[in-house]
DNA sequence: TGGAAAATTTGATCGACGTCAAACCCCCTA
DNA sequence: TAGGGGGTTTGACGTCGATCAAATTTTCCA
């Protein structure tokens, strides 16, 4: 929980490509990370809990976090996972003032930690910064919607080729990718338990799917449209 | 498809009391509603089609739109339902230049439609139309991860449980509220198909909850947090 | 390098929900 | 009043994915 001004380079390159400050002015960028602060938090820890009350959003630099809520009965759902570059909770900028689900430590993590107070302001004032949290609204709004559509379209198997093929650089041919976290979160990414995860993966097999730990080889990427 | 520029009494309350409109000054009203047009829309009418180039948004002033996704082999999938007052496609103005999704409405409709580009324009100048556009847009995107959550957390009964409790006035004692559209719709809205609707409600048929239509009857709202 | 802890896989079972078909109901019109 | 059509309900059935438990692999340190 280790709380500092000071950014190694590769956080501050991460932190510089993120939609929310690419683009910005010069003295926009300024205005921002001098509200900012950075946190370096272990695997597994809270970063905030459903209900309370929201005053930062964050940035992930280095490391993922798990956005989930809970039912009564103490069952998690993951709403979203947030890798290096992605905010979250800025939808707390304009709309309500508690947190509404938990956000927690995959891994070990930096996180960018923004006043919302601070920035609300500093969005009057800068032009650019509102079209910048405007734009990561909307975009994460339409991966959202995108998120329920796949939910109630797709079966395990298919969302797992979905997943893959989005990550795939060429379309047909053979290709190589890596996950850049444990199956686990990938799981809870496409909303099925971890069991559910592996058994898509053995299905995906007949469809040239092959994987070693975080290595998946697909023999022929347009093949995997048709699971 | 009739097209109009002209707005009834109850078509103008509605539109003025939407939260892209209200608490807007005098002045970015009317530039608003210069970039705006009246569409009136049959029952099961498209409004566009994904893939389409999104050059409006929407604001429903009467009647229901689905927005929804297509699977390859035609099953259809609600991503929302939106009533009178909502507004939809408003991500495009900061993010894409296609509608990622279908909209068709759900009865006979009418629609404000305002020009993308030029409400981006407008939101550049008005600070007051930025704020609007952020808090929608923030609004949005926390209902929409909430409808993530449920589906993942929640059963049929559960998820028509919670749509119920939202709309009880009071929290304990007996209430009644009465669907403002088909059931139908509503089963789209909860990511079931009608005949999982029918059966959660002859589930919570044992919590006290009764239908006859379109009205629903409870016999202690607080029992339904039991489900 | 060994050994403990964590992650993943596999098997078995079960409940939830989609699908199809038929029955029913309600409202509308000829 | 009969007929018809859309919406809803009910029944039968199948599939998908959650859960629990156990086996197996991988990872991480000391």
């Amino acid at each position: 929980m280790n709380s500092n001004l000071k950014l190694n380079n590769r956080d501050r390159a991460v932190l510089m490509k993120t939609p929310f400050l690419q683009g910005l002015s010069a003295n926009s960028v300024v205005r921002m990370l001098s509200t900012m602060s950075v946190l370096n938090l272990p695997v597994r820890h809270s970063v905030f809990r459903e209900g309370d009350r929201a005053d930062a959003f964050y940035c992930v630099l280095n490391g993922y976090v798990r956005l989930y809520r809970l039912s009564h009965e103490g069952r998690e759902a993951d709403i979203r996972i947030c890798g290096p570059g992605e905010t979250f909770a800025e939808c707390l900028l304009y709309a309500g003032e508690k947190y509404g689900y938990h956000a927690q430590t995959a891994e070990n993590t930096t996180l960018a930690s923004f006043d919302i107070q601070a920035v609300r302001d500093i969005a009057v004032e800068e032009k650019d910064v509102a079209q910048a949290v405007m734009a990561s609204l909307s975009r994460h709004l339409l991966s959202t919607m995108e998120c329920v559509a796949n939910d109630r379209l797709f079966t395990a198997p298919q969302r797992v080729a979905n997943y893959i093929l989005a990550r795939c650089p060429v379309d047909g041919g053979p290709a190589a990718i890596r996950l850049p976290f444990q199956k686990s979160l990938l799981a809870g990414m496409l909303g099925l338990a971890p069991e559910a995860l592996s058994r898509a993966f053995s299905t995906l097999r007949k469809f040239g799917v092959t994987v070693r730990g975080r290595a998946i080889q697909v023999v022929d990427v347009s093949n995997l449209r048709n699971v």
